[in-house]
Formats: C-alpha cells, sequence, structure tokens
DNA sequence: GACCCTCTGTGACCACGATCACGCCACCGC
DNA sequence: GCGGTGGCGTGATCGTGGTCACAGAGGGTC
C-alpha cells in the first residue's frame, strides 16, 4: 500500500504518466508545508528554488503594483503546481504567489527535482505540455485584454472556469473583486456587468458560485475575436 | 566545412547545447521557404505539424478580431522561432503568422523533430528553457496592459526592444501602427504618446528607428509596477 | 517632374470604465 | 441581542484613450 503522498501524486498530470516506483521517488522528496490564508508563499523577485504543488487549498498568482492595484495571474487548486519557472531557468520568480484559503503544499527541491527529470525524459515532456498549455492560456489572456470589453471578459472568463471542470457550475467560490482582477477591471464595474447576465438569464448565482444557464449566450458575447 | 543551414542553425539558442553531428542531423531534415512581404505563414486554428526558423526577415505573431482589429504577441526575427506549441501538445496552432517582410524560413517537420528531441535530452531542456522565458514575457505583458497607462506600456516596449539587442539604437524600424497593434493601443495615441517621449528628451528618432536617450526617465514611467 | 502609397501629426468628439461615495446585506463572534 | 467585517449594489462624476476626419511628409516609381 503506497504511502498517501505517491497516492496523491500519481493523480497530477504531471506525475500522471509516470511509474509506481517513480513516483514513489518523488513523493519521498516532497515536504508538505502549510499556509494560513492571506500568507504569502513566495515573493516576486526572490530566488527561488523550489515546485510547489497545491495539495489542499487555494493560491493565487498575482503581480502588484506599487499603488496597490493587483492583477491575478492565475488561480490554482488541489493537483496544480506552481514555481516551476526558476527550477528550469535559474531565474528570479516572476510573481507573488498567496494563500486564498487555508493551503497546504508539497515542495519539491530544485536537485531533487532537476536530478530526477533529467533521469526520465517522460516528466520533460510532461513539464514540456504544461507549459504550452500555459503558454497558449496566457497568449489568449492577452488577446481578451485587447480586443474585448469588460463583459466580453467576464463572459469568458466563466466559460474557462466552467470548462476547467467540465461542468456548468463553477464549484469554487469568487467574489467579484478577485474576477475583477483576474480579468484586469474594477469591482463596480464586474458587479454591474454579472447582473446584467443574471437579468438577461445567462448565468444563475447559487451563493456565490456561478451556473452556466445559456452557454450559446455566453460565447457569443465572448467571441468579439474570431 | 559544413552546410551554410548547419552553420545557422548552430547560432541558435535552441540547438546551440548540440554537438556538430546533431545539428548537422537537423540541417538535413530542416527544408528552406521563403514568404513574400504580408503573406500567411500560418492560420490560428489550423492542425500544425512543423516548427519554423526565421532565417531571414521578420514575422509576427497575430490574433485578429472579427472586426479585423489584431494583436501582435509576437514580433520573430532571425534566429528566433515559433510552432513548437504544436508539436509538443498537438493542438491547433494558437494565432496567424504573418510576414512582415520578405522572409526564408526553415522548416521541420513534427516526425522529424520528436524523434530528435526523445533522443536529445538536452534539445527538451533548451526548449524548456525558450518556453519559460516566453511565459515570463506573456505574464508581464498581461501586467502591463492591466497595470499600466498607453505611454507607460509604450516605455516599456521601448527597453524591452533595447535590451533584447543589448544596445540604445533599436535597429529594426517599427511603424506607429506596429507598435499600437503590439501594446493594445490606437495608432494616434502612440503617435501622440511618442511625440512627448521625444520632446522630453527620453528617445530620439532617426529615419523610424528608435534611440533610447534618458534610459531612466523611460525606466520609471514604465514602473508603475514595483 | 508628377503621382502614389504608406506613414505620421493633430484637432474634435465621445464612451467605456475607473473612481468616489454611499447604503445595504449576510455572516460572524461576543 | 449587538457590533464588526467583508462582500455587494448603485448613483454621479470625470478622464483616458478610442474613433473620425483631415492635412502633411517622405519615399518609391514612372
Amino acid at each position: 500500500m503506497p504511502a498517501p503522498t505517491a497516492d496523491f501524486l500519481s493523480t497530477v498530470p504531471l506525475f500522471r504518466s509516470l511509474g509506481q516506483a517513480e513516483v514513489a521517488a518523488f513523493a519521498q522528496m516532497a515536504r508538505e508545508k502549510s499556509y494560513p490564508k492571506g500568507s504569502v508563499i513566495l515573493f516576486e523577485d526572490d530566488p527561488g528554488d523550489s515546485l510547489f504543488v497545491v495539495r489542499d487549498g487555494r493560491v493565487k498568482v498575482v503581480l502588484v503594483a506599487e499603488d496597490g492595484r493587483e492583477v491575478i495571474l492565475g488561480i490554482l487548486g488541489v493537483g496544480e503546481h506552481f514555481g516551476e519557472l526558476s527550477l528550469i531557468d535559474d531565474q528570479p520568480r516572476s510573481a507573488h504567489v498567496v494563500a486564498m484559503e487555508e493551503s497546504s503544499l508539497l515542495v519539491l527541491r530544485r536537485e531533487d527535482f532537476r536530478r530526477r527529470v533529467e533521469q526520465n525524459p517522460a516528466v520533460a515532456w510532461a513539464l514540456l505540455i504544461e507549459l504550452s498549455r500555459r503558454l497558449r492560456r496566457a497568449d489568449d489572456k492577452i488577446g481578451s485584454l485587447v480586443l474585448l470589453d469588460v463583459p466580453g471578459r467576464i463572459a469568458r472568463m466563466i466559460l474557462d472556469a466552467a470548462t476547467d471542470g467540465g461542468n456548468e457550475l463553477i464549484e469554487k467560490p469568487l467574489t467579484h473583486q478577485t474576477i475583477a482582477n483576474v480579468i484586469g477591471a474594477s469591482r463596480e464595474t464586474v458587479s454591474r456587468a454579472m447582473r446584467e447576465f443574471v437579468e438577461a438569464g445567462w448565468i444563475g448565482m447559487e451563493r456565490r458560485r456561478i451556473r452556466v444557464v445559456d452557454r450559446p449566450a455566453l460565447e457569443k458575447r465572448a467571441q468579439q475575436r474570431v
């Protein structure tokens, strides 16, 4: 019977393609750490030498301006990971990461990780696929920011989050402020736009969770772009 | 004496870490193709099965909206490459690529490329580093779009382009329209903002090329962000 | 030289969305 | 019960920057 950490790791896409023994080796190297809600897990510009896997909770990757405004580059849930960029290119961390809830993370140190990657090309390939996915998303986001108005960006974000889970209900609650920081808008504008969506019957709200009701309408609204 | 194509490839970062023989193998597989100015090299959503290396000229990677507005995700010059995402994850192309000048490209087909990558982890590692670099840039761009005003984004873009070459003069000419499409603004606004920069003595224009005169001033202007 | 085509400068106008300033509700702990 | 806190709804105002509409400048070709 494998250790629970190994069990968990084998459900993570990055490690899924690996054999039992290999996963066990990673599990052995990992240390678990927990972070209270709101705590900063890592700071932009710090040198970085570890990779984190979210075991429990939720974290946000953010850029912060001098005046305090912030952009959320990503929200990562259970099974997602961050920090691999610094492991790969030895550059400082590119953003802050903050716990949105009480969270528990698995930490892998650079040398351990690199050694294993070099021995096992399957991990390198999985990493390439993961980075490709992120790059596509990032480019997509750039496109949205430039080509879409705020309601369009919200529609797109909702569809995005809804297809992540495959379902019509977005399980994780999101505040308007959070949505605003993700799409680059103000809290008030998000508030107004979402009310319109609800009134139009495109979405429904159930205790801070969004339910997609009229997917085609949302898709149309999000498709200023070809 | 190696073939000219191999000579060229060994100057490209992606292949730089490889031995002579290995580079020669890649050179052998590559086919050269040329594209007139303005021609579309590949279309978004097409299935993709090749990697391109710019041998001569310049291309732009663009997203296009229904109404014709476009965002330039990147401008690639000699030695830069594109199209690897589709090779890695088998997904359709994520953007259009258009020749900005008469350009000549080396084309590598998926199967050839993959086979070599699997045999040679150095290429995989170089690819990881390259994708990391792009991801950092993309996130940076998202930050600029949300946190900076138009002049700030222009300042940042100028600094970016200037450090690419390491120099103070940006060798390649850029039209205001192009800059506008890169930073997500209108041609007119770019025109006005750049005039201000010139009048403030921060930059100089020499036949459509930008010279950085007062780098600290530009950096300050580009640093709404911490 | 005349013509064209692309790029740039500039004014006028207008709208999307940020900001400010509230009041309200829900939920929590005491 | 009561206060505190965090999130939400909504009006009013204002500014950045987009759009429209030109005129002018610079290079290319005949």
